[in-house]
DNA sequence: TTGTATGCGTTATCAC
DNA sequence: GTGATAACGCATACAA
């Protein structure tokens, strides 16, 4: 008698964990068989395939996605790139990504690197090695070569909150509108001079959007924007704090001030605080809210909600219709609403 | 003469990626020794090691994982279940974990569920389909199920955010000594009667742990607490808001209110500050601090910082290294510190 | 409905 | 140092 290919009961034979040919041969049929009972049950005889399934069951059969994708070409897995994950807006929508293609049965291998590598095409090469079926990155400004190895191994991507590229498919929000959303709200509460507290624009292409999209809408609206009533800086708690020192260092006559993200707002609300100037008394603020802790903050921040959990859902959708292979076309841009908070009131005087 | 494997030049013909034995075809060499170029360039001489190299480059060759998994059995890949993924502090950890991976050359696949499945065995199952190599599981109460297909499977695995478990490695920190390091320093202050805003510790052994850990220092300090003065709440800003509210309808003389996490203490501060209660003039508050917002609120909170990012990195050295096959004994307990904030002060009268 | 045979792209074990 | 060749475990086309 041949050997079998597992035995479990022999001493010192490490037990390999069941393959198709075990379960086949515990339930007197053939691998093939069993491969059919588990993935097109209906192709099976009722008998046969309640005998199969309860020697699957009983051998605690778990499939070798390995031999499963090097025979079907798919791994039922999608990579993300995105990088800075930690402390970021962007753990939400990778959640929402997770759970959507998680539905539809397939896995997320993400990649989360440091904030230098985050184009870095090994990153996606390291990816493509994997065997993913689909990829996911962060942000339209990737490298050329990104984009070439994603055709050459023709896989389907998604940008991920990015408004528009010529290379493929997005999902993002209206930048300009939502940045235009808060000047209207402060303009309409009669504020004449505004200030920016912006991310770094280096490198960073949403934050260069956002930007011209604060601009664009102080200027529509008549409004004055000093030059030097723009303080650009990476974000955080700290650095918003620096940032608004700067700018109340600089006298402009600022009434009210946009902040670019959570953190830099929470920042310079501490500034004011400590300064002693009065929210929103004195001075309005509001900020774009891509990371939920906006309620936190004292006062609680007038903001603009972006729809992160959103994109991480549509994210998943569209990279599932593409594996299907009916994706619809174009760049589905996500609402961003107004949250009126009390950290902005009527401009003094 | 017969096809070659791949046919990138023949119209029509889909270029299937360039696989070794393209790239051994171009170079004039077998298969094998492709294989070995890439992954044993030493064991080949110099001339044909360049020339394989070159053409791997040349066709873009990108390694099938599934068949490397195939023959050696193993994918460099580990799995991590951490539910409650979004808006928590686990993103700081699984960015560590992730990193720590990454720099040994293996990628994290993550199962992110909804709080329900937490403990669903399927996503274990469906993690070791994928042939994860370890795997990485939220808290020591896990279902036995896990544990067992664990085993079944050899695989090695750690147990995040997590003090002790028989069933195998944890990391984790000392939550009785967080606990009590916040009871030291309020007990210090003079606060004699204290309150506390739990996370609900159904089905949740951190939070038991935590909450137990709070109580037995009380204990120990000879302070007093008030049945009333403990409430347990879902975590959230909204809920520590309440709680915050429904303590103070209670009537409890506490002067000083320890939250169990971040998000509570947010909502918490809100309450006192909406009721016009003076922090910490009229009331102190101290926190857990497991997501770094506790510097953002108002006022800055006293708390303790957990070693969230520490015990991702831990976890990952660990799982690197019962991969190697070297992994030490025992359980490291992290350090945690306290951090003294504005939000602590002397009981008052 | 079920069994058989082949291929998926690597790695590893042999010879040479 | 290099080339055949045999697994690896599954899916699937085809035969029965």
């Amino acid at each position: 008698m041949p050997l079998p290919s597992s035995s479990a009961a022999v001493p010192g034979t490490p037990p390999r964990s069941a393959s198709l040919a075990d379960v086949a041969a515990l339930a007197g049929v053939s691998a093939g068989t069993v491969s059919r009972a588990l993935s097109r049950p209906d192709m099976l005889s009722e008998a046969t395939r309640t005998r199969v399934l309860a020697a699957a069951e009983r051998l605690g059969y778990v499939a070798n996605g390995a031999a499963r994708a090097l025979a079907m070409r798919r791994t039922f897995t999608v990579g993300a790139i995105v990088p800075r994950f930690g402390r970021s807006s962007f753990p939400t929508m990778v959640q929402a990504l997770e759970a959507t293609l998680a539905a539809a049965g397939y896995t997320l291998l993400l990649s989360a690197p440091e904030r230098e590598r985050g184009h870095d095409p090994a990153l996606l090469r390291a990816l493509l090695e994997r065997g993913v079926d689909a990829v996911a990155l962060l942000g339209a400004d990737q490298p050329p070569a990104m984009f070439a190895a994603l055709a050459a191994h023709r896989r389907p991507f998604v940008l991920l909150w990015a408004e528009h590229s010529a290379e493929g498919p997005c999902v993002g929000f209206d930048e300009a509108d939502a940045g235009a959303q808060l000047i209207a709200h402060l303009a309409g509460l009669g504020h004449r001079s505004i200030g920016i507290l912006s991310g770094s624009t280096v490198d960073n292409e949403r934050a260069q959007r956002r930007l011209r999209g604060l601009t664009a809408a102080i200027a529509r609206h008549g409004l004055q924007l000093h030059p030097a009533a723009v303080v650009e800086t990476e974000t955080g708690f700290a650095q918003g704090f620096a940032a608004m020192q700067a700018l109340r260092a600089r006298r402009t006559p600022v009434t009210a001030v946009v902040c670019a993200n959570d953190y830099l707002a929470a920042g310079a609300l501490s500034a004011l605080d400590q300064a002693g100037v009065a929210v929103p008394a004195q001075m309005s603020v509001a900020s774009f809210n891509d990371n939920d802790f906006s309620a936190f903050l004292h006062p609680p921040l007038t903001t603009v909600r972006l729809p992160i959990q959103e994109i991480g859902e549509q994210a998943g959708r569209l990279l599932l219709a593409s594996l299907r292979g009916d994706a619809p076309p174009g760049n589905p841009l996500l609402p961003v609403t107004l949250v009126v908070r009390a950290s902005t009131g009527p401009a003094p005087g």
